[in-house]
DNA sequence: AGGCATTATGCAACCAGTTGCAATACGGTC
DNA sequence: GACCGTATTGCAACTGGTTGCATAATGCCT
């Protein structure tokens, strides 16, 4: 449950509304912390009951409805315990290795256009980064944080990368006729287990 | 939720009781699909009642309350049509990065211990996953289902590659004396918005 | 015979994330 | 002045996943 610690960490960025913090969860952090307004009005809300942070109610923002929070002392030490504090990784969920997985033992079942549309996705976030990483990063001398925020981009570039090159080594195996006749060939040869109500 | 699209494919490859399944999702399926056997009962029950699986009570398992499950038409036809259908990557929740950009908005934090044990299970990942190749997929010619679960195995591959290698790389950058000390005399010239209730 | 690990199944409560809906305010357009 | 997009906040219901607990049979060790 690290919610509330990627909007600490955003909101120190950034003092920001549940609103602005919502869009910023799109891009940005988003790119490896999703979230929706929903979750995040209602974590706002219990951080807020918890001390951690809270509105800033001066400034010419009082006019419209909107409540940009900020951090208080305690939200900082919750963040920084947390970041000190070993945690175990996201179990993975690959619906797409589940799916190829599935075609592999119920035959030709038009993954392939699963695959070309993932593939699709990863060339455009690839393109994004790339972007940001123009537009940030460039210059020849980054400060700390920046070098920082630069290794995670470039943890998200060498990952949609090798998703690239994977899906197209996938596609091209999948289409290639020596899968499906040799396949078909050796199958009986292969220890398929068909067990099925009638 | 493709739950019960795994249990499904795993069903397919071999009738099991939900225990077995439990077990087969640590390792195998479990590499990129995790579940608990909790759910996996609960599912299994559910997918009972749809009548996509049926309990297999002929056999000499009678005698102890295991219950084998077996795939029935209607739920191989769901398989396949769920395979077809196109679905949505899931989305990313690396509380690693999370923890970086914090490090890197609050000042150094001991992220580096958290990296370190990260790597090490990717390179524990990495092995396991070489040892699974060389013990099923060393032979010359391998029939179409084993080419794709290879496939399967090679993306496994690359990504926890790709995760070593950028692991080396960010430690190496987050201990250098430079990323420290020159990281500090640039900051004040960051654009480093600072806001805290007193 | 008693104890313990493993196999095997399941309920109940909870928590995080998702989906659908709703309301109000602001600013611009036809 | 009615209409529309977008900013802005939020409730309620649901679903999938997690955690803690309970139970019973098997088989092995001592």
């Amino acid at each position: 449950m690290s919610l509330p610690h990627a909007l600490l960490t955003s909101l120190l960025e950034k003092a920001s509304s549940g609103y602005e913090l919502a869009r910023r969860f799109e891009r940005s952090i988003g790119y490896f912390w999703k979230a929706t307004h929903q979750q995040i009005y209602r974590e706002l809300g219990r951080m807020e009951a918890k001390g951690w942070i809270a509105v800033t109610s001066e400034g010419p923002d009082r006019r419209s409805r909107k409540k940009v929070y900020h951090v208080l002392e305690a939200g900082r030490q919750a963040l920084r315990e947390w970041v000190s504090e070993p945690s175990h990784p996201m179990e993975p969920r690959e619906d797409l290795m589940v799916k190829l997985r599935a075609d592999a033992i119920i035959g030709p079942s038009g993954v392939e256009d699963e695959l070309e549309r993932r593939l699709a996705l990863h060339r455009d976030l690839l393109a994004d980064y790339r972007a940001i990483e123009a537009r940030d990063f460039s210059r020849p001398k980054l400060a700390r944080e920046d070098v920082i925020r630069y290794l995670i981009l470039r943890c998200g570039i060498a990952l949609e990368e090798t998703y690239i090159a994977w899906s197209e080594e996938a596609l091209a195996t999948l289409r290639s006729p020596a899968t499906e006749i040799f396949g078909e060939a050796t199958k009986p040869g292969a220890s398929s287990t068909k067990q099925d109500g009638k």
